[in-house]
DNA sequence: CTGAAAGCGCTAACAG
DNA sequence: CTGTTAGCGCTTTCAG
């Protein structure tokens, strides 16, 4: 059996109340009767319950982070990055992380909501019905890669970011350009592709022929569509994926096409993801820094449960163009 | 506030024992009993409380996941993949999970015992000293992806693994063959090495010029190691990658020194992550279910916690090679 | 099959 | 600054 804080108290010689406050809020009691308390607590290898603690104060000092994304898990790098960047936060501040896939999540949500956490962060395409299931039941919620009113979101700079890419490309002399995007979660979807249709606008660039193109967001896909889109006439110079792995894809229909890179053809991915340096030529992409989106959402969450109220509702975390041989 | 077991005993008439009983163990109240009782939860929204049930009961029903890798976090894909298969075996048997790094393990350990867990999974390159904390503290430990006397560890058949794909490399005419091995996991680099030279010399095949090499684990160092060794006279017609990183790197080197894939160089990766599919051309390697590795263990922790006694002390996972374009 | 009641280990008024 | 004490919500003997 494990010391509880009913044995300090009696081999310390002072009150349950003195340990807990020797363990929970140090300053409050004085540095002897501390010390004595410490000593006891050490001799019998004292452990505070953090159960028996969650109990008592009706707070459990416990976050879930849950991916909304349907088939992908916590597999797919984006969002094991910020899981990354949670996971460092929530560990720092002692508070601890589940983890959950959106999946099943009627079951997830009330095994979570049997107030277990404090608060949770959605990663992905959450179901309103769900953030408000959450906030009905009292648990903070925080969205990453995600917007929705009401709610403080954490995103990337996305339309940055793709202005970046065109712009680098646009620089080097290319006029025809497509976006090869594909099924991706549909914030990101949307968000990249207006962002591109309008800077490509802006510097009265043609979207190259075939346009902006609609594919699965598997390699497989990918190749095929990149193979439809520069097989045709007055194929794109340039060819921005909406992910590194469309990216990909692009390259390889390249090669199969007997295309030399970035000669005929300049590839830029999206996420800057590790595949990027495993490529050849290695992958010009946009970076996010998704452990940062995850420490902010963490950080943003906890403000929220320490009762903050001037939390930002958006948090817009910047991209940056890493320039590789692919362009 | 929510409901609590009182008023569900309340409104329906019956003691909160019964509440209790129908909820946790159904069977032991009549079923008039029994419907009365949730239908009164019902109208009330109750929820049971786990951190009250767990208070009661002395246990949790929550196991941790902690990777224990330096650098590497649930970033890796096959951490990840490990993760996901505890997840789901998790949340089917309506545990939960908590995710950590070793990290800051001193922390870890201290947080994770203080009695909010029954059982945690070690992956990877956990120290011993580790494991027997846990036990000391009557937390369950079961290891995946190495191996320890005295606890129930998880594998992959990673000397089928090596087999296989040697063997393919010699049917195919292969006789000089290499690996290029990374600074891994020292348990996947010992079994993998091992296994590669006992593969070889049961062929009488000879270990390539530059034999087995040592890279770091990153495409950059994988790439200048495999420019060295493929640069020599007499350099291997194959070379085996201790994982797909690695095998990346010495695609990207062939292909600056001209070569062809694979009529000039074979090239084999391991672990078949993602990025095989993405490599042009598609990288042929060593398949390891993580997610099957991953149930598995969490199988093997959950009947520990049910106080089975015939667990397995090994268990292997079957590798299986996936022959693509590179050899 | 059901009820009464004693905890599980800690916290948070409240009082001193 | 410290002690007393009443819970937090559920489980689990032990009786009935």
């Amino acid at each position: 059996m494990n010391a509880t804080i009913y044995d300090v108290s009696r081999l310390s010689g002072v009150s349950t109340a003195t340990v807990s406050r020797a363990f929970s809020d140090p300053e409050r009691v004085r540095p002897a009767t501390r010390r004595k308390v410490y000593e006891a607590a050490a001799v019998l290898h004292y452990q505070p319950n953090a159960i028996a603690r969650a109990m008592a104060r009706q707070r459990t000092d416990k976050i879930a982070y849950l991916i909304c994304k349907k088939g992908a898990t916590i597999l797919d790098e984006f969002y094991a990055g910020i899981c990354d960047g949670i996971m460092r936060t929530a560990n720092r501040s002692d508070y601890q992380l589940l983890v959950s896939t959106e999946e099943d999540w009627r079951l997830t949500v009330s095994t979570l909501q049997s107030k277990q956490i404090d608060g949770v962060i959605l990663g992905g395409d959450a179901p309103a019905e769900l953030v408000s299931q959450f906030q009905s039941q009292n648990v903070a919620v925080v969205l990453v890669n995600n917007r929705l009113a009401g709610v403080p979101c954490v995103v990337a700079d996305e339309e940055g970011g793709v202005r970046q890419g065109v712009e680098l490309l646009a620089q080097r002399g290319h006029r025809r350009i497509s976006m090869l995007v594909g099924r991706l979660n549909p914030y990101v979807v949307r968000e990249r592709y207006s962002a591109f249709l309008a800077a490509m606008g802006e510097r009265g660039l043609s979207v190259g022929a075939g346009g902006a193109r609609m594919c699965d967001a598997d390699v497989e896909s990918a190749t095929a569509a990149a193979l439809d889109l520069l097989k045709g006439k007055d194929r794109p110079t340039a060819v921005f994926g909406a992910n590194d792995v469309i990216a990909a894809g692009v390259i390889k229909a390249a090669r199969r096409l007997g295309l030399r890179l970035p000669e005929d053809l300049a590839v830029m991915g999206y996420d800057d993801s590790t595949v990027c340096a495993m490529l050849e030529p290695e992958l010009t992409s946009v970076h996010i820094d998704c452990r940062q989106m995850g420490e902010l959402a963490a950080a943003r969450l906890m403000a929220l449960l320490d009762g903050q109220s001037d939390i930002p509702p958006l948090t817009v975390v910047p991209t940056q163009l890493r320039v590789r041989r692919s362009v």
